[in-house]
DNA sequence: TTTTTGATTAACGATTTGTTAATCTTTATT
DNA sequence: AATAAAGATTAACAAATCGTTAATCAAAAA
């Protein structure tokens, strides 16, 4: 008996099935609050919402109109819902070949008032300037970037204010342990730089130091010096570069410093 | 206008929904290797896996028959994955109240020859000796503990190879850097117990040397000393127990040692 | 009574930390 | 040309922590 056979017996039917399968995008970008020459970044982490159009592509009232929103879609039956969320944050944004990364699934009966329909949440990281130029240029009214605190004040679109919620966590554990802060940085970056990064979520005095993290950005394993290379970008007096290198950092919690 | 009136415009038909909505669950569990009295335990960390019957309930032949697999089942409409997890968990091994959590989400097209079908995976961690018991108990063949070096050898069905080698890598992950290390223990466990749970994914020499170890448990923060308590389990003179305490811990890469 | 074994503490040099201070490099100002 | 300013980098030091070896403790077994 074979897996063909097996399978032509296979009544799909029998089981009730979603209305609809959708993918959410959380897209994060840092956005340097001063841009004077010859200054090291003060950085702020952003969140880029959309404002629910008031009528739908037929003319009709929108589900949810007037609210903001994560970008998002419905997922194709040849694509992953990772594939539809880079899809669909090009189309929103432009955005090509940026990190995204699948943070959870949102399920429960009744989320959705169109029916079961079930959404993946993915966060992106845009690297910084991207989005701040794109949106200067079209300057869609129904686009914008909130900051962390701004954002949880916002009316929001179904159940979007529990995704951020969760998409706002699961950032900042992953900023501080692993290292997609890099997607935030130019490729080769200051110390400096890297700081600005992770000081938007972390308190850590051997982060906020520039002495201390000066000192230790030379000893972690995942970051390197580039041999020669300085820039100017941050204060007067060249400022050596480092770049990350592909490694898995696993560090526990019950070997850490408290 | 207003959003019941927006609702009615809306045609769910419009979308090509999936085929089905499934849930899977990597059970994983420790089992002591020695169960002798006052011998503190060697752990190995083991995933619970069913073998797919040859016929189904109509007794015709079943898809991936033979094969193993993940425990699950399809999400119902008035339930979240997790709660089908949840039940499915129970109806499979009669296990109720352990920690489940959500792990990442299977879509890609042709994963599954039944048609569009989403996979949810969780993971759940049993404490020791549970299912062992149960195992003896209905000495069901169809299904197995497989310790991790093991598991990757067997025909699996679907993409549960996918599933698993996340599964693996994200609860290696999860107990370094989470507190989940307690849902394998005891409520108040010795620091020879707890080094044994952490000892199957790690070789730090911090954890796996008890000098080190024991002098470290007393200062991390999540941990407490139950007063008074002692056990005799793990050896002859009574050693101290300690809990976990309710606490989310985040420590950086940055600013660990290496 | 002695031996055994895991739990626990002691002790040590080596490493890392938080912190303050000093130095360096370049630009801006006078 | 001299000086001031500011971020980058290094120095220095006491305090904390680490990996390691050794010593001590407590109860059971021989």
């Amino acid at each position: 008996m074979s897996n063909e056979e097996a399978l032509k017996q296979y009544n799909i039917s029998k089981y009730k099935t979603p209305d609809g399968y959708t993918s959410d995008i959380a897209v994060f970008t840092i956005i340097p609050e001063n841009k004077e020459e010859h200054k090291p970044p003060k950085m702020s982490l952003k969140l880029m919402l959309i404002q629910r159009a008031l009528l739908n592509a037929e003319g009709d009232p929108n589900i949810e109109a007037g609210k903001w929103a994560l970008p998002g879609g419905f997922v194709q039956e040849d694509e992953t819902a990772l594939e539809a969320a880079k899809r669909e944050l090009e189309e929103e944004t432009g955005v090509v070949d940026v990190l995204i990364k699948h943070f959870g699934v949102y399920d429960k009966p009744g989320r959705d008032p169109r029916g079961w329909i079930i959404t993946n949440a993915h966060y992106a990281i845009v690297p910084m300037d991207y989005l701040s130029k794109r949106k200067a240029a079209d300057d869609a009214a129904e686009v914008e970037l909130y900051s962390i605190d701004e954002v949880l004040n916002l009316k929001l679109a179904f159940d979007h204010q529990n995704i951020i919620t969760d998409a706002i966590r699961i950032i900042t554990n992953d900023l501080l342990q692993t290292t997609v802060a890099k997607n935030f940085l130019p490729k080769n970056f200051t110390y400096s730089e890297l700081q600005a990064v992770l000081a938007t979520v972390t308190d850590e005095p051997s982060i906020l130091s520039e002495q201390s993290f000066a000192r230790k950005i030379k000893t972690l394993p995942f970051i390197q010096k580039v041999p020669g290379k300085k820039t100017q970008r941050t204060s007067k007096s060249p400022a050596a570069l480092y770049e990350f290198l592909e490694m898995d950092i696993i560090k526990s919690i019950y070997t850490a410093r408290y």
